[in-house]
DNA sequence: CAGGTTTTTTACCATTTGGTAAAGTTACGA
DNA sequence: TCGTAACTTTACCAAATGGTAAAAAACCTG
């Protein structure tokens, strides 16, 4: 066992971004329970008991995962400025989340193969760090409409709306693939579409 | 073994109703494989082989939930009108999921396991049932649109944010209420909002 | 390059899990 | 009410799975 608080080698870092990298592509396709050590080892090259060696449990790989995954996922939220043009903010924010759902699938269906079966390791997360930083957002959004810069409605509502649309275009790729198979200008059709969509919504 | 094509006897047709409620349940929150057949057994309270008795494996049971939703989850759109009012008829198919979402949460998660893990059970279902009824739900508001009834706008992308928003609420439950914890007035401000945002949306 | 430390590999193990065999029990039509 | 078919229960089993022990190999530092 390596001594705990102790600066990890080259390896290590190594190593764990290697099992990091191969387990979230895993966790994201299975979900936690349907993702075997073995598959994990596999998919990294390495063998079951290395993994272990590593990260102590199946569990911690995908605890580290998640509170990776959530520092990542809030930077758009916390790229906002408050300062700025409100809807050029909200566009810009939500032009964030759909560069997101496209570059990084894998973390989107991580977390939502987590959210979906009722957050079982991120309640406390999400309590804890998404909820501060979701009503500081309310605020300044709730401030641009009282300066009549956004339409007024309710904002909590608002930003599921952004969540879902977004996030829908990597959760739902199966069913999206079969549906509009036409593949080149998918992603392009999503990004006007979305932008269109809350442009109209937003203008006050 | 029961003989193939025969009439199911009432305590049949009973006894796999029970399997199926306390399965769809199981599904929806732990996904096919964080699900076991002892679970599954407990739930309703039966005893494993009887499970095998009735369904011939695990798999039996999740392909055959997977088949019942597919028919009730596509009726709201079986269900618009071509010669209806087009927004009306928009909004009244918005309002129908909506109520589908808050009345089957479990069908709607059950649905999303399936499709963020790539919808490995679904897939040929998607393409032979889904997708021509999508087709045909595509033209109709096309011509709506050429109609100038409603807005113009890339017909796929607006149902892929039509579904998105609504199951939303049913899939991300959990993050939802850590975020709006008042928790009586959360359904009614979301349909207003909804169909607030969409009226905007697809006004001509 | 020697010697200890870190990392990898092989061989296991206990538990869980999907599923079976077969005996026992209940329901139901003649 | 009797016999048979439908159903339930108990006792299992083989494979898969998360994890351990400890030897072997690779690595690094003085």
């Amino acid at each position: 066992m390596t001594s705990p608080a102790r600066k990890p080698s080259r390896i290590q870092t190594e190593n764990r971004q290697r099992i990091r990298d191969a387990a979230l592509g895993l966790f994201a396709t299975y979900g936690f329970r349907g993702t075997t050590l073995d598959q994990i080892a596999e998919a990294c090259g390495m063998h079951k008991p290395n993994l272990i060696y590593y990260f102590e449990s199946k569990e911690a790989i995908h605890i580290d995962l998640l509170n990776m995954l959530m520092e990542e996922w809030l930077s758009p939220l916390n790229a906002m400025d408050p300062d700025g043009e409100p809807l050029e903010e909200m566009l810009g924010y939500i032009r964030r989340k759909m560069e997101m759902s496209r570059l990084y699938p894998r973390e989107s269906r991580l977390f939502a193969n987590e959210i979906v079966q009722g957050a079982p390791r991120m309640l406390p997360h999400l309590e804890s760090t998404l909820k501060p930083l979701f009503n500081r957002q309310i605020g300044i959004i709730t401030r641009w409409m009282d300066a009549g810069k956004l339409a007024r409605m309710h904002p909590a509502h608002l930003i599921f709306s952004i969540w879902a649309v977004t996030q829908h275009y990597a959760d739902f790729e199966a069913q999206i693939a079969v549906l509009l198979p036409g593949d080149d200008k998918r992603a392009r059709g999503a990004d006007e579409f979305v932008e269109m969509m809350f442009r109209k919504v937003l203008a006050p």
